[in-house]
DNA sequence: AGCTCCAGTTGATCTGCATCAAGGCGCATC
DNA sequence: GATGCGCCTTGATGCAGATCAACTGGAGCT
């Protein structure tokens, strides 16, 4: 049952499937539908006055994004598929018809979790911190949704983390190295076993 | 009308007094009620598992806050107040009334705006960015509420700042007086004049 | 007045990360 | 195959900010 072109209301639960790089809404566009991912993964970007993007969330699979538009009827960020990624679109009633939104939405609220607000920012602490929250944040999404959490495909670029973590490909990469020498992971290129991540990075050389 | 001590449902609207550094609520205590300030300032704080303590958001008067328990029922974070302050509760209906907080949601998020996720993480880019944008910020939400933004009372610690901005009080202390000193800001102890704050901190010296 | 205590400021030094720069490797296209 | 182009990794250098430490000023105390 695939997603049919046509500006008609698409029918609960329809399916887009989207090639790596590819928008599935874009800042502005009305915001008539939340998400949840299916496959694959999702990100979403912040794009600042001054042209400047900023990696708000990667959403992996059983989770649902789109809600930055709650306010306001219209999306403020941009969602893009990292990979090629399916997911299930879940229509919003319209404006007029606002009150059975309501009905919908402890529902959403329970389902968001932390989805809405990535309420814990990634972007603080040290640079190993970072990746190391960044992972076990990974893991434990993964995990709550019934997959592995062992191994992670990061199939994100190296670009994206750091964007994600606001430092740097270089550090990102020397980070991930370092970890693995340490034996806390094992990175071949785009997967990573976890192997021992410390939970709290305290006491580490 | 002062709020009375006993465990009744508190009357919607009830105010509540609190002097510097009481907790208006605490992790784990029962989500009977949004808060809005009215007056002072609070600080929403996150208690991470290993004991750190990472303030989330400066709430000023006008703001609502306390939705950091809409999944869980409880809260998860401590409220606390940052210098004498008046807080006007609004008690939600209990689980079993719940419909009714159907009703009162859409407005909530409305109010919210971005209260509920400080959606543009401050703690971002070179520590100028982050204070200047902490000032920006601080000033917006004061005019958006019929205040003075020109004039800021920094009514919290050094040290609250720095823990916001995820830096060090000297590094907070000597960015305020770098800012003094390029005439972009007038600092004398915790009150801050703002004269010619950038918008973009991208070309300065 | 003395006194302590705490918050803030300022200075000196050290270090982690940004930055600049040079390969390495996979994957296209010719 | 050779060539070019991204993406990643690795090395060398410099700087912003963390850290350590000293000092100041105000509030509260006896």
């Amino acid at each position: 049952m695939a997603h049919r072109d046509g500006r008609e209301r698409p029918a609960a639960g329809a399916f887009r499937m989207l090639d790596a790089g590819t928008a599935l809404f874009r800042p502005g566009d009305a915001a008539t539908s939340l998400f949840a991912v299916r496959q694959g993964m999702i990100k979403t970007v912040h794009l600042s006055e001054d042209g400047h993007e900023r990696i708000i969330a990667f959403h992996v699979p059983g989770e649902v994004f789109g809600l930055d538009a709650f306010s306001s009827d219209s999306h403020r960020c941009e969602a893009v598929a990292v990979e090629h990624s399916v997911c299930c679109e879940l229509p919003l009633p319209a404006r007029a018809e606002r009150p059975q939104v309501q009905g919908l939405l402890p529902a959403v609220v329970a389902l968001l979790g932390r989805a809405a607000a990535p309420s814990l920012p990634l972007a603080r602490g040290s640079a190993r911190e970072r990746v190391t929250r960044f992972l076990r944040d990974l893991a434990e999404r993964l995990r709550r949704h019934g997959l592995d959490g062992e191994r992670l495909r990061l199939s994100m670029s190296r670009s994206d983390i750091a964007n994600f973590l606001d430092t740097r490909i270089e550090t990102v990469s020397r980070t991930l190295q370092q970890l693995h020498r340490m034996n806390a992971i094992c990175v071949h290129g785009s997967t990573v076993d976890i192997i021992d991540l410390p939970a709290s990075d305290a006491a580490l050389p």
